[in-house]
Formats: structure tokens, sequence, C-alpha cells
DNA sequence: TGATAAAGAGATCAAGTGGTGAACGTCTTG
DNA sequence: CAAGACGTTCACCACTTGATCTCTTTATCA
């Protein structure tokens, strides 16, 4: 099942990179002071909202301390079907496309991410020919708002233009790196900046 | 089934594009601003229709609310088994390979080739990186014995090291030429080569 | 011409959402 | 033992959301 609301989704999200940066979970604090947030009361119902979901499971354990948050672990199906949108390159935000076309695609290429969090996208141009994914191939985007330093990402600058680039992080710039050395790296002040997703996988058809 | 009209298609492609992108799902609120509506009762009778048709799930839950809309899947033969055969590189012929892997391949990536002539294999080193085809990748490979002049190809020299090169010819003489440029072509008697496939299509994991 | 269906507007209602602050019990550390 | 830090729960608030009802407009078809 998916996250019902934005913010459950932003919630997990924060849990889930957080799990994989530190390799524990943060404690409720500290997520209410990620998201501004004053009231411990606030994430502990996101929590149990996303327990209820079935996305998170708690060691609620009697008489010891308790613990915080497990994500689940996704079942394993050799092929799922994802959404392709469109082309992405330095112009349309995603949203201004009109015909979506399913793909199938097999899960291995992507791990462990759940495929409902899983999108597809052609890639144009080449700005990132020197991680070697060229114009034309069709990327796997996994759906999220955070990300870490040096990931690749789909980034939208201003709302309006949506790109593949790697991300960087100085103070409260970022950085989207192309990977082509002819091109320029773009540094703006996070706020302008809107992460997407994340690129995981690559397919080239027809070569 | 199909959406009866147009405008229950538009919701729905805007429903499956909204959820692939942000991992959970729209409210009517949502998708009445996005459409320029005013009324959520247009969007609820449009949710109706749509699941009547059965074109979408909702999460009726008793005792709780109600939730909103959960799409369909829809399972496709767009997908092949083919054998994805270990590592190619300077070293094994490819017949001498007992572990064989039965992996999952979306059909689009080889085009009109019947999928019983693909295998798949796993890219060893660099020798193709100006094709961007890297360390790791999965290529996939249409089984044939003839080639064209500039065709990547899995050629098959001395009955002895398989490997992945652009074939060119030049009289009785075969020339192996590598898409890097630090590595030297191959070029050798024509009886010595033996092609064994084509490069039809890529994938690349877990990035 | 009249019947029917699709699309939309606007209002109402119960239940969930997102948030605050304050308590409480438990564990860890000084 | 006391001081924190932690997860949990409670009452309370403003707001959003899905469902439902009634009414209007428009187009299509017999």
């Amino acid at each position: 099942m998916l996250p019902r609301t934005q913010r459950q989704k932003e919630v997990l999200d924060y849990i889930t990179r957080f799990l994989a940066k530190h390799g524990h979970e943060p404690s409720y604090s500290q997520i209410a002071r990620n998201f501004g947030v004053s009231s411990k009361a606030t994430i502990a119902k996101h929590i149990t909202a996303l327990e209820k979901r079935g996305l998170i499971k708690r060691d609620h354990q009697p008489g010891r301390f308790t613990l915080a948050v497990k994500v689940e672990e996704v079942p394993a199906d050799a092929v799922c079907e994802v959404a392709l949108l469109g082309r992405i390159a330095a112009g349309v935000p995603i949203d201004a496309i009109e015909d979506i076309e399913m793909i199938c695609v097999p899960r291995f290429l992507f791990g462990r991410v759940r495929p409902e969090r899983i999108y597809a996208l052609r890639v144009k141009g080449d700005s990132m020919i020197d991680e070697h994914i060229c114009d034309g191939d069709i990327a796997l985007i996994e759906s999220r708002t955070e990300a870490r330093d040096g990931e690749i990402v789909v980034a939208l600058i201003d709302r309006a233009r949506a790109t593949l680039k790697r991300l960087f992080r100085f103070g409260d710039e970022v950085e989207l790196r192309p990977s082509n050395a002819q091109l320029e790296p773009i540094r703006v002040h996070a706020s302008r900046v809107e992460i997407q997703g994340i690129f995981r996988g690559l397919m080239r058809p027809n070569a």
C-alpha cells in the first residue's frame, strides 16, 4: 500500500533516507526538527498512520524500551509495470505530459525499491553522457523528495525545468552538476530546487 | 476495459501519472484543480464511473473512513524470459558456461526480434565504454552467425575468447574494433572469427 | 420534440489530517 | 538519586477530504 498523503510520504522518505545513511532509525524529535514541527505528537500520528498502511513496523515491546521503526521489505516478483513519462531535458516540467504509456520493467534493475515508487523517463540530450546515460535511454527513477549528496536526481528548478543531474549541497545552496565535461554546473539556492526522484537504473532499447 | 468517455480517460491518466510521480494518490480537490473544475462532486462522479468499469479500486474500509484510489495491476506479455549467460570479456567462450540464470526482459528493448533468439550477457570491462556500455551492464544479444559491417557483435576468436566488439571486414580479414580509445583493434583472418550474436539492447541495474 | 446521459456547480456532513502543548512511564547516564 | 531523552497518549484546534444530494447546462439520439 501507499502513503495516503503528501506529508506521510515525506515522513516515510525521510525515515528511509535516514535509515540508509545512519544505519538506525531517527528519533521522533529528529523527525520533528527536520520538518520544522514543534510537537512529537504530530510525528507519532504520522508514524501510526504509516503503520496502519503497513509501510512501517514498530518494535513495540512491552516492559522494555520501545524503538522506532522498520521499513517493510518488498515481496519479490520478477517484473512490474511502471509509467513512462515522456522526455526529460532542459525544458518541460514532467507534469506537462498528456499521453502516459505503461512499460514493463524487470524488478532486479532497481533492487529493493517498491515498484509503486518507480517511474520511467526517456532521456533527452547528452547532459549525463559521462555517466554513460545517453539520448534515447530510458531512466528508471525512484520517486523521492530526499536525496543524498552525489546521487543522480531528477530536479525541478523554479518549478519549471526538470533535469537529470548529480546533486551536491553547499550550505544553503544546491549544485546540480551535469556529467558532461562540456556543460557547466548549475548552482542555486536550495529553495529553488525540488527533488522529484533518484536515478535507479537504465534501459536502452534497440541499439 | 476502457474508460467510456474522453474525460474519464483524462482523469485516469492524471491519477496514474500522479501516482507514479508522487507515490501517493491525489485528492479529489487536487484532481479538480488540475482540470480547472471547481466541484469535487464532479470528480467523485468520474471516480465512481471508473470504479464501475473496474479501472480503479477504492479503499472502502469498513468502520473507518474511505480512501482514495488504486490503479489496477495489468499483467502483460510484453515481457519474455531469456538466459543470462555469465560474463563476457577477454576470457571464456560462451558455450562453456554451466550456470544459466533466467531473467525477465521487456520485449520493446529489442524491437521486432523473436525472443527465442535473444540471450543476455553480463558485460565485463570497459572495452565498449565509448558506446556507453559499461562494466556490469547486461547486454541483450540476438543469436546470429552473420553480421553487417559496423554492428556490435559477440565474436569468438580461435574458438577461445568471446568479446563484444564492432565488426568490420577488409577482404579476407576481419577487424574487431573496441569502442575504447585506449584499446587496439584486433585484425585477424576471417576464418578465425565466429560470430555468435549481435548487440540489441542494454540494461543497467541498480546504479 | 422529448428522453437520456455526461459534465459540472455548490452545499452539507462525518471522519480523517496536521498541528500544539502537556502529561506520563521508562530507560540511560551522570 | 536526579536529569535527560525517549515513545506514547491525551485533549484540543483548524482544516481537508470523500461521499452524497440537488440543481443546471449541454449534447446526443430516437
